[in-house]
Order: C-alpha cells, then structure tokens, then sequence
DNA sequence: GTTATCCTTTACGTCAACGTAAGGTTTACG
DNA sequence: CGTAAACCTTACGTTGACGTAAAGGATAAC
C-alpha cells in the first residue's frame, strides 16, 4: 500500500524540481499540502496538480493560466456561476492549445524541409552524416 | 514596387511589438538592421527572422535557443563544422517540438474529455450553454 | 520658425519564477 | 550526547524579457 501522502523530497525525486519550487507553488496556491506539524506532506490529488502544471509550463503557460485551468480538474461543490467561468475559461484554453498544436506542426514541416535542404548540401560539401 | 526596407515604426504595425523589442532583439544579434544615418532599417531578412522568433516564443523557447535556430534558416558561408553543428542542434530541437506536439495533443484530448464530462455536470444543474 | 512626429541612446524599473543563503526545528543513528 | 539528514521560515538575489522615463537629433507640416 504506497502511503498516498508523500514528504516534499520524494516529490522532488518523482518529479525532478526543487523543494524550493514546491513551496513557491504552495504559496501560489496551485498546489495544497496538508501539514503534519511543520512539515508538508503531499496528497495524490496535490501530484495530479503538479503533473497538470509541469505539463502546462512546457506549454508556454504562465503559473496563473495555469492556476485557473486546475480548478476544471478537480471542482469541489462550487457556485455553478463559477462552475461556468471555468468552463468557458478552458474552452477559450483549448482554442489555444489547438492553434498552438496546428501552428506546432506547420514549424515542424518547415523545419523537415529546411533539414531536408540541409542534408543535401552537407552532402555536397562531401559531408557523411550518422544514420539516425 | 514596396521597398523592401521598413522602418522601425513599420515593423510594429506590421509584428505587433513595440521599439523597445526589436531593438532588444538587435541587441541580443537575434536582428541585424541596417542604419541610415542613426536610423534603422529593417530587411526582408530581418522579417523572416522576426517571423521565426515569434513563432518560436510561442512555442515557449527562450531567445537564447532561438537564436541558435534561427542559424539555420540564413546559412552564409560557414565552416562545414559550423553547419554540421546547427545541423545536430536543428535535429535535436525538431524532435522536441515533435514530442511537444504529442504531448500538446493528449493534454488537448484530456481537455476535450474534461469539458465533455463538465457539460453534463452543468446539464444535471439546468444550466443552458450558449451554442458554439 | 516652431510644432509635431518619428526616431535615437542611456539607464533604471518590473514581473515571473524561482535560486540561494542564513538560521532554526525535528527525527534517527551511533 | 552529539551530529547528521531532512525539513522549516524569512528574505534577499538573479535571470529573462522586456517597460518606461529622460533627453535629444532629424525631418515634415503648418
């Protein structure tokens, strides 16, 4: 049975950051360690977030875009006002994320064909590259 | 027959971005404008490049990483090392924005499913969302 | 000629996202 | 008992990517 709580170093193990990252994502509010005493310990639910986040930052995402997404991943009983305001806040989200990816894949085919230019004018200059 | 060169104030209308970025990026050798007098003046190189970094912040590279990119799409006449150099770097970052765009897609899927499942939850409350 | 617009440089300010250092507490081991 | 490991708080420092303010030159319009 893996405790479900976990200490703020073997967060840092399971998700390469520092402990200091951790605890500014506290104070951010993005993340909610329960306490045992002083020290924090850090809940599934907490993991799932951090993972959420991570995943956000390479996104290009700032931590408060990414703040608000999070509360679509776990609402509690809040206001349906509120329940809305996320809701059309992540569609608004998504549109991003899909410009992003369709934008994501033009840069990519562009940078094939510019490897592609690439490949053959090494090969003039009588250039051998590895097999990939 | 439209000049080719542009002016700074040209250049924000056209990139939307303020004087104050362009001539960061100058700074930082990410642009060369040429000067008239102390004014500058910006090519079709330059746009191509401004285009890319960009681009390329959207995507959430640094400047930095940019500007080593950005080598690739303006070879002159470098050492063959040189080339073979960027060559590598290009590779290395097209594999990037590859994984980055596998991963954009899943996140985008989860989202998909995530506003699925709120719209239900929304229904179950009477409440009426605008048509799409 | 002066007023306005557009450009310039220099330099200090700012904001996000942490890093890092100093000093203090709690638990575990020899 | 001491000390080492892992945690804590507070607080100042840093880096990237610009913003912004001050002071001034060049040109066009009135």
């Amino acid at each position: 049975m893996t405790d479900d709580l976990m200490t703020i170093g073997q967060m840092c193990d399971k998700f390469d950051v520092t402990p200091r990252t951790l605890r500014f994502y506290e104070a951010k509010e993005l993340i909610f360690p329960i306490r045992e005493g002083q020290k924090r310990l850090f809940t599934k639910r907490d993991r799932a977030r951090l993972k959420l986040i991570l995943q956000g930052k390479r996104f290009g995402f700032s931590l408060e875009e990414i703040r608000q997404l999070l509360n679509l991943y776990d609402l509690g009983d809040q206001q349906t006002t509120q329940l809305t305001k996320t809701y059309e806040l992540a569609q608004e989200r998504l549109q991003v994320m899909e410009e992003q990816r369709d934008e994501l894949n033009e840069a990519i085919d562009d940078l094939k064909e510019q490897l592609t230019w690439f490949e053959t004018e090494l090969s003039h200059r009588g250039v051998k590259l590895a097999a990939e």
